[in-house]
DNA sequence: GCCAACGTTGGC
DNA sequence: GCCAACGTTGGC
């Protein structure tokens, strides 16, 4: 089992959103990198759930992978938002996971409050410029993360 | 709204 | 293959 860290916007999908619908697919990714950590996501496993782009930005809890990449559908839809024009049934390089709520934390970890820690400093959350939407999280990156929610 | 930094596009 | 221009991300 492998652990990850994905932003949403919460205007999008939130971590209470998400808690009440009880699973989501997630898509609209459009990033090749970010498409590539998708396809190497299994069932079962954990991501850290961050909001992006809102008043607050940090990771606000868990959630599981409860389906692996399958292709994007809203790169087919053109009412979509994530319409892509190049893209088609027959190929479609666009992927989406389907997710499940594990757990909303009692409080967002700031992401100054991440930017501190020196066990994060190769996350590439925490540095400058990144701006990758999906990425890995080490076991022990994973374990710290978790102790500042405790 | 600003702006730094990145990714993509497309002419050459 | 280079690289300028453009669009996007995302914190502040």
């Amino acid at each position: 089992m492998a652990y990850w860290l994905m932003k949403s916007e919460p205007d999008e999908l939130s971590i209470e959103g998400l808690a009440r619908l009880g699973q989501a697919r997630w898509d609209g990714v459009r990033n090749y990198q970010a498409r590539n950590f998708l396809r190497n996501m299994s069932v079962g496993d954990e991501f850290f759930f961050y909001h992006s782009s809102c008043p607050q930005p940090g990771i606000a809890g868990i959630a599981r992978i409860k389906a692996g990449a399958y292709p994007d559908p809203t790169a087919l839809d053109p009412q979509s938002h994530y319409f892509d024009a190049k893209a088609s049934a027959e190929k479609n390089p666009w992927s989406a996971v389907d997710v499940e709520h594990v757990r909303t934390f009692g409080q967002v970890l700031g992401l100054g409050l991440l930017k501190q820690q020196t066990a994060l400093e190769a996350l590439a959350l925490v540095q400058k410029g990144s701006r990758l939407s999906v990425m890995p999280v080490t076991p022990e990156q994973w374990q710290a993360i978790c102790a500042l929610a405790r």
